[in-house]
DNA sequence: CGTTAGCACTCAATCATGACGAGTGCTAAT
DNA sequence: ATTAGCACTCGTCATGATTGAGTGCTAACG
């Protein structure tokens, strides 16, 4: 479809235009080392490409920029994937040896340093829980009428709610309640979990406690796991270094996107596994229509549990991003590995 | 030192430049209908205003702005205030009227509702953890060598850590460590637990249960609660919809500063018990040297817990921003009582 | 004597103008 | 097929004139 000469110009756009964020010229192409063409030629070969719909022209005078085609032809057959940076990869591998004794903390820890090493935004979707089994489950009472029910899952993930204790409800029969609980659900997966609660524990339950349909639906309702808080954001004020963010009312939309974690979540849910890349308006969500997104999902013994991402603007560095996320997500599924096995 | 007539000429400049965000010039003030002088005496009053420093002149031929001092007074003489909005009222009734079965819930919900009333940002400052006591401790294997430590204090917080089973320690050993804990440190505060743990526990542990040491290091390191999740924010974004943040720099030195915790924390750690206003340049951190940050703690039976704050431009409301934070920390208060009892 | 009308003055903001330069497309020469 | 040359386009920047909002001062007024 495109020469190989076509292919080298439209690569060595795209590499300067990633770097100077400028409009580029025939002449600067012409005076890199790589190119051994006069400007005139390379003109000639940027009006085709423009032609192609790989390359925009601002305004006439104006030198070329890389169309959305063009980027998603480099991304598929142009950029060359460079080894992580040795500085770069010692970075990783000491901010994750800190001991961290939360999940949460990983996930956390790769979100910042991703964001620190591509001066990106990071997006990073935590480990699933639905698919987590029950492993203990406790009430603890902290006044007359109040308690905390905690879960704890297969993985040492911990939930807490504050239930309120229905009135007339003795110790004993919680406590009585509590162990039904335990023997009936551990091991039952957390999504399965409120339907079993009322089909076949509430019987059994009926029997033995008292006020056991009003407990029942405090619990119920205590079930409802978040699972907003899977969303662990970082860098989020680095896009407003890049120049495409100069003007205010972008850096809003943007930013007020960032915080909508539903709608994070949403747009995360309908992924590749793998490396995913969304260049532009590629992406659904008008908010980020100039910017790119690039994801790579992260796996235990092949079952996918979450996913890593850097937003960045369409003149993104998309070579380092790809095998920065390759890299980290393997890393991060090594680290998980603890609370997995 | 002020006369009445000067007073009522600082109050409407600043009340119009509140609305305004522009220079006030005589002629405008004298157009209200409250203030009953020509141009001319207006232009006496402010040039004598400015010589005592309560305004300031960007610039030559244009209006006048209040200086720091000028919104102190502003603040501590002039400033009157309303009731909250009844509409503002019944949001935040409704608001704090879902069922929320965590405190974080509540606190998040507060820092929400002052952002969406106020247009402004807020900070909130959830309760200290440090002098709960304990209320029942847990340690739950989730596989050979983890296990998830589980933390309950008396007003129904939950932290919970994994750690690490030390190799060759037996369940039958892990249980009657737990128990020992939880019979010796009931009731004492978090921040003597660790000191505790060490001294009194430690021997009596050794007593029944090998590779205690180890045990008691690993929970040690676990005990270290993490304060920094008692900030926050809401409406980050609100700031840049005000004309003093046009500039992406300052919007960024701002947001910077807002994902900093720690720095927040020790912000918040200096401040007054009630209503407490910092405007300017009274604001230790050099990033909100052009902002106004107002607090107000919120206590339970007179001991304080913790702060709501909002952070606007110093040209910011005083008025409503004070009534509604008062209103608003009472009612957490009233609704945190849940826990509290 | 306090208040106000009038007037000269200042200065940011706005807009039109023109020079500049980076870059293009086309054509003709190599 | 490649390239040198040239006319042309158009955004950017500096310049200068214009406008208008606002001030300070002075003299007149009640």
């Amino acid at each position: 479809m495109l020469t190989e000469r076509q292919r080298m110009i439209l690569n060595a756009i795209i590499d300067d235009y990633i770097r100077s964020a400028e409009p580029i010229g025939s002449r600067s192409i012409s005076k890199r080392g790589d190119v051994g063409y006069s400007p005139a030629t390379i003109r000639n070969e940027m009006a085709d490409l423009e032609e192609l719909g790989f390359l925009e022209q601002p305004h006439t005078s104006a030198g070329r920029i890389p169309s959305i085609k063009g980027y998603r032809y480099y991304v598929d057959h142009l950029v060359k994937l460079g080894e992580v940076n040795d500085q770069d990869l010692t970075t990783i591998r000491s901010f994750f040896a800190e001991k961290m004794n939360q999940m949460e903390d990983v996930v956390q820890h790769a979100a910042t340093i991703l964001s620190n090493l591509t001066n990106y935004t990071s997006i990073v979707l935590g480990p699933e829980t639905f698919s987590n089994s029950l492993k203990h489950f406790q009430l603890v009472p902290i006044s007359d009428d109040t308690a905390v029910a905690i879960v704890v899952t297969n993985t040492g993930h911990v939930e807490n709610r504050t239930i309120s204790i229905p009135p007339d409800m003795s110790m004993s029969d919680m406590e009585r309640a509590v162990n039904i609980l335990n023997t009936k659900l551990i091991g039952v997966p957390l999504i399965r979990l409120k339907s079993k609660l009322h089909s076949e524990v509430g019987q059994e339950l009926g029997r033995y406690v008292d006020q056991c349909e009003r407990l029942l639906n405090v619990l119920d309702q205590a079930l409802n796991s978040d699972e907003e808080n899977r969303v662990f954001l970082g860098g989020t004020t680095n896009m407003l270094t890049q120049p495409e963010f100069k003007d205010v009312d972008k850096v809003k939309t943007l930013l007020d996107l960032l915080d909508e974690t539903p709608t994070l979540m949403r747009m995360f849910s309908a992924l590749p596994s793998g490396i995913g890349v969304r260049i532009g308006t590629e992406n659904s969500h008008a908010a980020i229509n100039n910017c790119s997104l690039i994801t790579a999902t992260y796996s235990i013994d092949g079952q996918s549990l979450g996913t890593v991402g850097i937003l960045g603007p369409t003149r993104m560095d998309y070579g380092k991003v790809i095998s920065l996320l390759d890299v980290l997500s393997k890393d991060m599924a090594l680290l998980l590995g603890r609370w997995y096995k």
